[in-house]
DNA sequence: ACAGACACTCTTTTT
DNA sequence: GAGTGTCTGT
């Protein structure tokens, strides 16, 4: 008799038969473990008749989300809409919608996104005097997110504050929290750590929710933080079927509060924990893995494994550096126009930073390339978008300053700064809302304004009257616009611009149609957890430009790397201290397992940044690639790209027995990475030195490693930090 | 109240 | 280089 399972090799059969206790599931790139997961619920459901309504799958995009659900109804039929496949954060969210009142919370709270969070630490600022020179806003928005990630609360943060900076900053979250509460709102990171704070302080919620999923899987568990682990720890208590699935190979989210310890230390945090690898790669070439192993083999810090596959050994990995990003954008566009066959799907472009999408989109709109631009400015974050939904959300929540203060003089009704200001004034006095005290704006003696505002709370009015009659969503869009004027108003910015921007409205429109009438609440809420990798069509036969950290979990034929240049990527910012340098790596080897047929690695020898010509060597991630993978006769092909081709020898700086002045020379001005070992280091053990960034410290420790001193130094501020000498510009003091 | 001019910072990655 | 914030004149 034939089964669903006789697919799978011997590995994967077991991880999808092993449904009781903990299981970690080690899964490399390429090794099928979404199909795994997938089987493993079917088998849940037919094999062991679990109920579907008791069997939770986590991922942390809507994307993977909708990709499995899709999976799971055709494998196993309609029953598979009743597995709660679900983000993180949407999870998060119907848990406190149903419950939040009961830790002091208004259960129609709304959702701030980072520019919402932006928006009131300037508010915040302004409120209470902080020196913005002192502190930065995101500087103090990245504090409270680590905080919030690691559960701790502004009273703890305050206590473990050791100096002045910390002191206040603590303050700051203190206020930041007491003003999210009285907006109504929560930030994404609050979705996460309210859910934990709810229900460990309501067992009888808690309970609720651990009956209900007896058995949880979790996707991508490596990019967990501590909080999501604690959710799902406290989940997963009482029947303790939890299985995580995770690859720390493809850890790249610790900039965001993932914490590598999760996957570490798993099998210390659960008892009688199976341990499974999946190490057989189903998706890239031979010479592909090999590059990936050669590439992560440099890190310290991992589990032990390695990729193979016995498949074909493939094309050699083809390896292009331009004079200049135009040359490299150009060619690459160039080059998949001529191979593409009207196949463009099968392409991506993989960078490390947003800003080097505009040079490749510029190319592909000249030339004619149908492309699919991911990441960069969300869709959602567009002006026009949350304009709309400042609207939106001020129709459904009257206590979201935030919303209103966005909206109130937008489009221009005369509504100005001063006015504004006495409103908030009078409003922070009497301790209400800003709407509210607009609702009786007659007693704050702001004179003819009081008018203007009085027509403006009107409208809104009417329009909640209309949502409490379930009025239609999209239809309440459409008048809105019209009697607010607003798309006129666009066009003051110019026609095109103009135009794009209600194109922009108009597909918003669109998606509101999903909703129900009058599910107002739910279709704001829908909307702001809404990533940008949610919207990537697949089936659309365009290329893909998209960043590396956006590229996870995908896989496409051919796959450029772009812009494999010291200082860049590695980022100069995250090649000082050896756990930063080796996420870079990961995120290398993710981007080279992306590819199943062909890799080609492309960098500029100069290049553009914050508005300053930056000159660059050649990545070291490609120096780690063997010799023998990378294809040679690729330089006389270059001409026609560039003003002026590089040979082996100044490409590879392995070959670099005598460099060449004219490399001397780029190298000698400008902003530069210097790479090159030093020879010896001007400070010692015990000296004080400083550092840009880590400020004031002593060092403790200078070792001779292989490529560069690897120096240990304990500063004033940030503790004990291990640094390439090359990278961390010490300088003595 | 608001438009236009200048100055300043910045981005590495994002649910 | 772009986007944001601040200042100035109308």
């Amino acid at each position: 008799m034939s089964t669903i399972y006789d697919k799978l090799n011997d590995k994967q059969k077991q991880a999808v038969f092993t449904t009781e206790g903990p299981l970690l599931l080690l899964a490399g790139a390429g090794s099928g473990k979404t199909g795994v997961l997938m089987h493993r619920i079917a088998y849940l459901i037919n094999e062991k008749h679990i109920d579907p309504y008791n069997i939770m799958a986590i991922t942390f995009t809507n994307k993977a989300a909708k990709e499995m659900k899709e999976r799971i109804t055709n494998l196993i039929g309609a029953d598979g809409n009743f597995v709660w496949v679900m983000t993180f954060h949407s999870s998060c969210v119907r848990f406190l919608r149903r419950f939040i009142d009961k830790i002091g919370f208004d259960n129609n709270f709304t959702i701030y996104d980072s520019d919402d969070q932006r928006t009131l630490m300037k508010k915040i600022f302004k409120e209470n005097n902080i020196n913005s020179r002192v502190y930065k806003e995101r500087a103090v928005l990245n504090i409270i997110s680590s905080c919030k990630n690691e559960l701790i609360s502004p009273v703890e943060y305050m206590k473990s504050a050791t100096d002045r900076y910390e002191k206040g900053a603590a303050r700051i979250y203190e206020i930041y929290q007491s003003t999210l509460k009285k907006n109504n709102a929560l930030d994404f990171d609050d979705l996460i750590c309210r859910s934990v704070e709810l229900f460990e302080n309501c067992p009888d919620v808690l309970d609720y929710y651990q009956n209900r999923f007896r058995y949880i899987m979790v996707d991508e568990y490596q990019d967990t933080n501590t909080a999501q682990f604690k959710l799902i720890y406290l989940l997963a208590q009482k029947y303790k079927n939890i299985c995580v699935v995770g690859d720390d190979d493809q850890s790249i989210y610790k900039f965001r509060g993932a914490n590598i310890e999760n996957i570490l230390s798993f099998e210390d945090k659960f008892e009688n924990v199976e341990v499974i690898k999946l190490e057989q790669n189903y998706r890239s070439t031979g010479n592909i893995l090999d590059a990936a192993n050669a590439v992560i083999k440099n890190n310290r810090g991992r589990k032990n494994k390695s990729l193979w596959t016995d498949g074909a050994t493939g094309a050699n990995i083809e390896l292009r550096q331009f004079a200049n990003a135009d040359a490299e954008a150009d060619f690459i566009i160039k080059d998949i126009k001529a191979k593409a066959n009207d196949n463009f799907k099968d392409f991506a472009v993989l960078y490390r930073t947003n800003a080097q999408s505009r040079l490749l989109e510029e190319r592909c709109v000249t030339l004619g390339v149908p492309y699919q631009l991911v990441g960069g400015v969300n869709f959602y974050q567009r002006k026009e978008i949350k304009d709309v939904l400042a609207y939106l959300k001020t129709i459904a929540n009257g206590s979201d300053d935030i919303a209103l203060l966005r909206i109130i003089n937008v489009p221009k009704r005369g509504i100005g700064a001063t006015t504004i200001a006495k409103v908030a004034d009078y409003a922070n006095e009497n301790v209400i809302s800003l709407y509210d005290a607009m609702t009786i704006c007659e007693n704050i003696g702001i004179g003819k304004a009081a008018d203007k505002i009085k027509k403006f709370i009107a409208m809104i009015e009417e329009f909640r009257d209309k949502v409490a009659k379930k009025a239609n969503i999209a239809n309440m869009i459409e008048e809105l616009l019209d009697k607010t004027g607003y798309i006129e108003s666009l066009y003051d910015e110019g026609e095109i611009e103009g135009e794009s921007r209600k194109e922009n409205i108009e597909e918003l429109v669109n998606k509101s149609v999903d909703y129900e009438d009058g599910e107002l609440s739910l279709f704001l809420e829908e909307v702001s957890l809404v990533a940008d990798i949610d919207r990537m069509d697949e089936n659309a036969d365009r290329i893909t430009l998209m960043t590396l950290h956006g590229a996870k979990g995908l896989e496409f034929d051919t796959v450029y790397l772009a812009g494999m240049e010291e200082g860049l990527f590695p980022s100069a910012m995250s090649s000082i201290t050896r756990e930063d340098l080796e996420e870079e790596r990961r995120l290398a080897y993710v981007g080279i397992t992306r590819a199943k047929k062909n890799l080609i690695l492309t960098s500029a020898k100069q290049r553009m940044i914050n508005g300053e010509t930056r000159y660059s060597l050649l990545s070291r991630f490609v120096n780690e690639i063997p010799r023998d993978l990378l294809d040679k006769h690729i330089l006389d092909t270059e001409k026609k790209y560039t003003q002026r081709t590089y040979s082996y020898e100044e490409a590879l700086p392995w070959e670099n027995k005598a460099k060449p002045d004219n490399v001397k020379n780029t190298l000698s001005f400008g902003k530069q990475f210097k790479v090159e070992r030093q020879k010896s280091l001007d400070y010692a053990v015990g000296d004080t030195v400083k550092h840009i960034k880590f400020g004031i410290g002593k060092v403790l420790e200078i070792v001779d490693g292989e490529k560069d001193f690897e120096v240990k130094v304990n500063f004033e501020k940030f503790g004990i930090k291990k640094m390439y000498a090359g990278f961390a510009k010490l300088i003595k003091i």
